[in-house]
DNA sequence: CTGCATCCTCCAAGATACTG
DNA sequence: CAGTATCTTGGAGGATGCAG
């Protein structure tokens, strides 16, 4: 579990190198913003998927809803993070390659512990919000006498 | 691999339940959301680790730049997923506990996978975008001279 | 075709004040 | 103590226009 692995290595006092610590918090948290964001995850499945070089275009194409400003921001934070590789033919009109590093293969299969734990509780998820909305959107005032200890 | 999972379960169109598998990757995504915003994943930590019941003030302690809205907002959206119990005793001033579900534990192993891969890609990540910004900054306009098609 | 620059809108979230 | 209510603001992200 993470949660030791933060207290072990991160939080202890007796670990010396405090400012590499946080920095490891930060990327970590760093990262899950990343594959959270919109449109990361989509391109990085797309790409897998595909198992070979996508143009620009064809990313927009199998990635509906997203826009080129999103989709260049998206692909630009991947390759800075070398998680894609960017080929450009400087040819007229331009042609743009992109494909997953191992890197970045590695990191979608990361996030599969997550998907599997989504696939697993999803249902329950649910469930658990309508009991929960069904609760407290008809919940009166609720005089609910709270003995003083005064 | 979750693109595996996807293309088999999700995309095929000889699967028939075409609305729930939507509802699926909604919330696979819903999830990715929620352990990727700012506190949630530090609330599921801290009452991972006490492993007992904390109080709101506590929660709030031991999570240093969290404001008391954004604490009650992630602690309401948790609760309604049914990750944390939230026991009120009706005393005054008010006295409310709050505990990690199993589900909730559950969560927070899934995402082991990627506080693993990042453990172990961080250092080559960060390299990786020193050399990006490096080869991006002092880039000049790049005379690319580029063979026309026409 | 690929992608940068600009404008504009909207809402997440911090600050602050108040309450049972 | 454990919240709600209200106000404000920065910045994410869509739309559009332009460029190599």
């Amino acid at each position: 579990m993470f949660y030791t692995y933060r207290m072990g290595t991160i939080e202890k006092p007796t670990h010396s190198s405090t400012a590499s610590d946080t920095a490891q918090q930060a990327l970590v948290h760093e990262m899950l913003e990343r594959i959270a964001d919109k449109w990361t995850l989509l391109v990085i499945e797309e790409l897998a998927q595909a198992a070979a070089e996508l143009r620009f275009t064809q990313l927009s194409q199998r990635i509906p809803g997203v826009s080129q400003k999103m989709l260049t921001k998206t692909l630009r934070q991947l390759e800075r993070d070398g998680l894609v590789t960017r080929r450009v033919h400087p040819v007229i009109p331009p042609h743009v390659d992109y494909t997953l590093t191992p890197r970045g293969e590695s990191l979608g299969e990361a996030v599969c512990g997550i998907w599997l734990w989504a696939e697993k509780h999803g249902k329950q998820v649910l469930r658990s919000r309508h009991a929960y909305d069904n609760r407290t959107r008809m919940q009166p005032p609720a005089s609910s006498r709270a003995s003083y200890t005064s």
